[in-house]
DNA sequence: GCAATACTTAAGTGAATGCTTCAACATTCA
DNA sequence: TGAATGTTGAAGCATTCACTTAAGTATTGC
């Protein structure tokens, strides 16, 4: 799926996707908007704090992709933009598998030096040490 | 200065671990521990900061549950706890699942209102809008 | 015992963050 | 037109953050 055409060298995308959903008011803020797009005031509605300091919020999600807006008339509206959050969700998914790849390995490891643990794997073939 | 008191005050670990995992420099310390656990030391090798800004660059990581360590003699040997990774995974994807859930409902909403063309009368919906 | 190792803790600093208030500005509508 | 609406911007302030330095405390090995 292609997005922004603008194809620029983005800074630091990920950085600025985690650090921008690490505060829950913005979370708060992306959850409203994964409901649909709204306006900046509308969007401030459900917080208990000044257009101001939401605007600056919006600020944030903005530059980290995951929120883009377009002002029409005297109305900015706001909407999700999905494909920032994948890269958020990519990153930390490739975390876990890598571990859980390493966890294989170490199962294989165990197998092999310590059988006795191991009910079924004796008969698999001798391979690398797995890099601890 | 009390942060928003108001109803959906979160346990907080979501918060932590996407706090946790805003800082470049712990990231990078998740990346690490990925590939299989380590001693502090070890872990603070390639970083260009002293040990004691390792150190608590760890606290933070283990409060938000993502790592884990325990001392054995003198040497703390840290992994990763993937559990915790899967919370702030799971949301973003929610997140993403929900909006592009959205986008269904609205597509079946404009094949509805404007199967040709929705140059004029869009303004007259006799459905129910899709939620807003 | 003594010194090296591995970590721990405390205190300090400059920059960033999350707000606030107050003052514009642009668009819409009576 | 002029008031209401919706947003924008700047300045200020308290708190948190990412470090640093400098001093500890346990373990381990000789």
């Amino acid at each position: 799926m292609l997005q922004h055409s603008t194809a620029t060298i983005e800074p630091a995308p990920l950085d600025r996707v985690l650090q921008a959903l690490a505060d829950p008011t913005r979370r708060r803020m992306v959850e409203v908007l994964s409901e649909g797009p709204v306006s900046v005031s509308e969007l401030a509605k459900p917080f208990d704090m000044t257009l101001s300091a939401i605007v600056q919020h919006l600020a944030v999600l903005e530059s980290s992709g995951v929120v883009r807006s377009e002002k029409v008339g005297r109305v900015r509206t706001c909407r999700l933009d999905p494909a920032a959050l994948d890269t958020a969700e990519q990153w930390v998914h490739q975390r876990r598998a890598e571990w859980e790849r390493r966890f294989d390995r170490l199962d294989q490891f165990l197998a092999r030096t310590a059988p006795a643990a191991a009910e079924q794997d004796a008969s698999k073939s001798p391979k690398k040490e797995p890099s601890p």
